[in-house]
DNA sequence: ATGTGGGCGCATCGCCGACAA
DNA sequence: TTGTCGGCGATGCGCCCACAT
């Protein structure tokens, strides 16, 4: 894992400069600002930023958004724009930026950080310009830190500080507690790389860890209130690191004595119109802790939620917040309606598109209008990065993943969402389909209400189906029955703890819970053939976490939400689902052992799976959401793979290099071997490998699938004529 | 006195709130900002800001210039513009704007303090609107002040503050000396209205003042180190205030982490743009400290700069600049050269267009560009405000001001500028120009080079005249002689030791010193008749200062400038020179006792002055450089007045308010009277009051004359024909 | 497990005149 | 006239524990 932190490079606003002296102004300035070379610890930075805080890459493609920037100014000069603000017609709401840089900041009074972004307009995904010096990371959040909100004794001129229990014996060094009484000194380092040395004491009555010797002039010279926050982390070298955090009140930003806010405002807009006319870089600053909502979103993300799931009026959907204790947590609610923000200046622009209702009334301070790409719905679920980029990622494929012939690349939502369905047009052959009625009697039934709640576990597909009108017994693919008993063996819980705590039981639960609170009259879809089909589109995704469970608090989220990252469809779920709606799910789960889960190494289990073995790709999921030029690769009944098309100079290699990685040396450049190689585009097109011209299959290729002579079998039966319009198998509309 | 600071209003930003929302979070930000009405006072301000800076009226006519207010971005940023910024064709380099509103304020963490300006551009001086709210105060320097720079022992934490004898003995209350030790406590309220109490003592051996207990509090609240200043002002209500200054080095401000630079530059400009294209208003922040030269410039100093007078290479010049006291000094230079700064984004441009050269070394670290209206010039000298507001300057109108008829307002420069010289294209009737050689055979012969120097007492106008290609013998005035001969006790110049001082010795010298420096070939009229030509260009004030008398450096300059604001028409010098120059003038002047000049009351003379009596409308001398709406009225042999026009009714209003101002009851309001009313507009055309509608009147009168029947009977002989399209009397051109 | 407060030693603040400069 | 220093008191920082939650 190559650990490079985010360089330095020549900005691109001064890639313009026309003589030698600006030149060395610069250099000035960089040596001003950074000393000599110091660059902010990227972890370290991501801890104050907090653990929803994720940056693009340099290289990815982004949409940046004039209204979120906008907003961002707006919160921290306390000034929205004004009806002054000039439009910019030729300004898109959402402008579409190749990264070209990205360095990270910290004021030096306040020790806010923030992060400057250099961001280049292009006309499309095609007009990307490789970005020479690739070497670089994305956001690693730390996997060793805690963070604690002071109090007034901590920061009164009483007394020194008390530190957490678990906090010192899990990042500091070992106290020798033969010492009377243990004592050490710990060297840490600030964003500024400026070190501060306190006296670490274990002593009192009851015992406890106090920073005393050092701590006051620390506290004096950040200016630490009661309510800041510190936080500690360890990086990768084991050394000790510490960030601070305002309380949000004292984060009322003075107003610029430099610049009127209306100024700003048009600032922003008059730079981006004025580079995107140009296609010349322009330059941002993104304030995480500040800003009320990202708005350099990536395209994988933007395209993600905007194309793969159809947003409708009266859907439930989820949202993380940070906790007070710099945890994730997730919100429910219900999008009450989709509308432009602005739509004078900005007309049929996503930012903020959906108006939303929380379920907790205590979310009244929360937008109540929100962006596609915030939030998770049944269709696009845990769109957020995970904390844990350390984890690999391909075994749950194995445990889990689409049995059935799926074409839809993961990093799309796997729900087959109303856009596509409305692709179907031609009615299903009607050899294949085995229904999912299959599935369902496989199940034993559960009966409905065992504790007073309704009971979907097997229900639901169907149900989502009937309300979209399309009948649930046509839908599941052919094959997913047969590869589902495939590997049976390793579809057995019990021995997978951390994977059962994947599927998120609060999601769950408040999903469930709050049922009553839907406006059924909104409802889009609204073909009730049943009662219990008032639930169908509330509990779409209850099946999905049938197989969840009750997750201890004690236990960081960060590995839980790694997985579920990956549970992304739903069919998966289905599956876990059967095996286990026999029993009690979630009392079963919640008896198992969680203690050894954090040290759990999941890479053993990959070695299991059915051919691939590890390889040295490193896999790191925000590719999945960052990244348009790495492709996934997946073979039913395989781990998923990743690869980077563009490294490739034609089909053949990219071939061979798909054989090596799945054990099928010789068969996909072999035409006569009966396997085949499909892909889907961005337009969500599936097409067969090789009919393109590389060059354009390269920039359009979202994922690769690969077909078994089998499964070739099976689909020449509608044809490949029907995979190509429809990108999906087997799934057909009823006639509305 | 209407003490009436600078008022709070809704400011021009949100004036186009659209909805109630808007308008309620406008109101609790400026409670936040502000707290409950929380003005800062001005005086303070001004004192913090520096003798230098004086802001420009509400309702007033000002340049912008962007280039300027660019520079004050990049200063703040540390980040000029780069090649990225866009070109704004349609923004003028110099933006004709009236002043909407100005407002005060001061950095809460900081102090340092700036004003916000709402600007509305305006196509012509006739497009001013009316500012109604208008009991506003022009810029006021406090009078009783004083700065010190703090050492290390005034900030270490081994003691209190040592605080400077005259300082305390000027400002703090009376110490009962009777005590033992004397002491006091002083409240103190700073920039944000909280208070500071210190406890005042005069202890020591030997016995000095200082400032105990409270000053360390004071010291660390407000971050004060070596170096930075503290200065301590008496209001109006002998209220003690203090403000605190930084020294600059400490002043660099951090990159903003809102905005990147470019992003700054660019939204100025499109700001700018966007409201000189909509004419609608736009918001700046002016940092007076932090600016490398003012940006919004009185319509009439820049006028003054750049019609009034010839700047051409080689020209001497002046150029204020405040010390480390916190006082002005000027320092001189020569005229190199005149381009533009940036001839591709700003051709044309007057910002900056004078590329000069520094006589003293140590001046390396100024501009090499300046502005026509930072400098003094031999022709439009003095141009910079003065400190003491408090002074009334009507008596010298009655000394020395303008004996001629001189339809010229005194806020344009009172020297016939070359523009006003080519409007006059008639030639001269006979009858009139009784000349100037009227008044040098009145003077007796001073020799030349009684020390060595030549003299250019009587000479200076002729040759100023020479040198533009005039025949001085046609250009004073018919009246001048006459009325110069009215008032002969007044102008006693012994009795007058204040009035002497203001003809600023240092200017002289230098001036001549350096003589040798201008580069002849450079000369623009170069039609020398005598060899004491070369002179003429180079020492053309000479004559004007011939009255002066070297400065008694431990004086205050205030009053100094304040007199020689006043200074503007050199046939007023001229008339002081010809009394004098039969004498050592500087030696008798210098022998003067200075002792008084500070509580010298000048209003007492006024009283005796040819006519009018003192009256309760106050004058200030910022009126005069930056005030569009408050007019000066003038009458020969009078004291010069001020007046809103704006408050009256209809014409007969203004002339009864005129009449008993100057002692003319029922005169002006009889047309048989014979006195005649005349005003100047902002095109310097000579109209009759009365003729045009009222409310056309008020937007474009700039200053008013009365005009005896004397006088007017003078006119008729060329008729008010030639009045109306030349704009001066008797002032005519030789055939060139 | 950890926030707060009393006790108390001692470092530094801060007031004083004595010197210069 | 005023900047700095040695002197010395008294304030309050900061380390310790005992509680309480």
């Amino acid at each position: 894992m190559a650990s490079v932190e985010e360089k330095l490079k020549p900005r691109g606003l001064f890639s313009g400069a026309n003589n030698l002296l600006e030149g060395m102004k610069l250099l000035k300035e960089m040596q001003d600002q950074n000393g000599v070379k110091k660059l902010i610890n990227s972890e370290l930075w991501h801890a104050c930023a907090g653990p929803l805080v994720t940056l693009p890459l340099v290289g990815s493609l982004v949409y940046y958004f004039p209204q979120g920037h906008s907003e961002q100014v707006a919160v921290s000069t306390n000034r929205t724009a004004t009806t002054q603000i000039p439009n910019y017609p030729n300004l898109p709401s959402q402008l579409l930026c190749q990264v070209h840089n990205v360095t990270l900041h910290a004021d030096k009074e306040t020790d806010e950080i923030y992060a400057q972004m250099s961001l280049q307009p292009v006309n499309s995904e095609k007009d990307v310009f490789p970005i020479p010096d690739f070497g670089l990371k994305p956001s690693k959040h730390p996997t060793e830190f805690f963070c604690k909100t002071l109090t007034a004794s901590d920061t009164s001129t009483h007394g020194g500080f008390s530190v957490p229990r678990r906090a010192a014996e899990k990042l500091f060094p070992q106290l020798d507690y033969a010492m009377q009484p243990p004592t050490q000194e710990l060297v840490v380092r600030d964003l500024h790389d400026n070190t501060w040395t306190f006296r670490h004491i274990y002593r009192g009555q009851p015992k406890r860890h106090l920073l005393t010797t050092g701590w006051s002039m620390f506290v004096g010279a950040k200016r630490l209130r009661a309510g800041d926050s510190v936080l500690f982390i360890r990086d990768e070298k084991s050394q000790l690191l510490l960030g601070v955090r305002r309380v949000k009140s004292q984060q009322t930003t003075m107003p610029s004595s430099v610049l009127s806010a209306d100024s700003m405002h048009i600032g922003i807009l008059a730079a981006a119109a004025h580079a995107a006319a140009n296609r010349t870089q322009f330059s941002i600053f993104y304030n995480p802790r500040a800003c009320p909502s990202e708005f350099v979103i990536p395209l994988a993300k933007f395209r993600k939620s905007v194309y793969g799931s159809q947003l409708s009026t009266g859907m439930r959907f989820g949202m993380m917040f940070e906790t007070e204790e710099s945890t994730k947590r997730r919100y429910m609610g219900t999008i009450t309606g989709t509308s432009d923000l602005d739509p004078l200046k900005w007309p049929n622009s996503k930012w903020r598109s959906l108006q939303i209702e929380w379920d907790e009334p205590e979310c009244r301070d929360k937008q109540n209008r929100v962006s596609p790409w915030e939030i998770e719905t049944p269709e696009s679920p845990f769109i957020f990065p995970s904390l844990t980029a350390n984890l690999k990622r391909p075994f749950h494929s194995t445990l889990i993943r689409s049995s059935h012939v799926d074409l839809q690349c993961p990093s799309v939502s796997s729900l087959w969402s109303e856009q596509l369905l409305k692709m179907l047009i031609k009615p299903p052959p009607p050899n294949i389909s085995p229904s999912i009625q299959e599935v369902k009697d496989n199940a034993p039934q559960k009966p409905q209400g065992e504790n007073g709640q309704p009971d979907f576990t097997n229900s639901s597909i169907s149900q989502v189906l009937h309300t979209q009108q399309i009948d649930p017994l046509q839908v599941e693919p052919a094959s997913s029955n047969a590869l589902l008993h495939q590997y049976p063996g390793q579809v057995d819980f019990n021995s997978f703890p951390g994977v059962r705590k994947t599927v998120d039981q609060e999601f769950w639960d408040l999903h469930f819970n709050n049922a009553a609170k839907c406006d059924l009259s909104s409802l889009q879809y609204n073909s009730s053939q049943n009662p219990s089909d008032i639930y169908s589109c509330l509990n779409l995704d209850g099946s999905s976490n049938s197989g969840s469970a009750i997750i201890d608090p004690s236990v960081s989220s960060m590995i839980l939400d790694d997985f579920s990252a990956d549970f992304q469809n739903p069919s998966d779920y289905h599956l876990v689902g059967n095996f286990c709606s026999n029993q009690d799910v979630q009392s079963q789960i919640t008896s198992a052992s969680l203690t050894d889960s954090q040290t759990f190494s999941l890479q053993e289990y990959a070695d299991n799976s059915g051919g691939a073995s590890s390889s040295n790709v490193d896999f790191d999921d925000n590719n999945l959401l960052q990244q348009s030029s790495w492709q996934q690769i997946q073979k039913a009944g395989s781990v998923g793979r990743s690869i980077d098309v563009s490294s490739f100079k034609y089909y053949d290699e990219l071939r061979s290099e798909i054989e090596s990685m799945f054990g099928l040396e010789g068969l996909l450049n072999d035409s006569s071997s009966g396997w085949k190689l499909v892909y889907v585009d961005f337009e969500n097109d599936v097409l067969l490998v090789g009919d393109d011209p590389w060059e354009e299959f390269v920039g359009c290729v979202k994922c690769i699938r690969i077909l078994s002579p089998l499964e070739v079998k099976q689909m020449s039966e509608e044809g490949m004529q029907l995979l190509n319009s429809a990108g999906l198998q087997g799934v057909v509309t009823q006639d509305s």
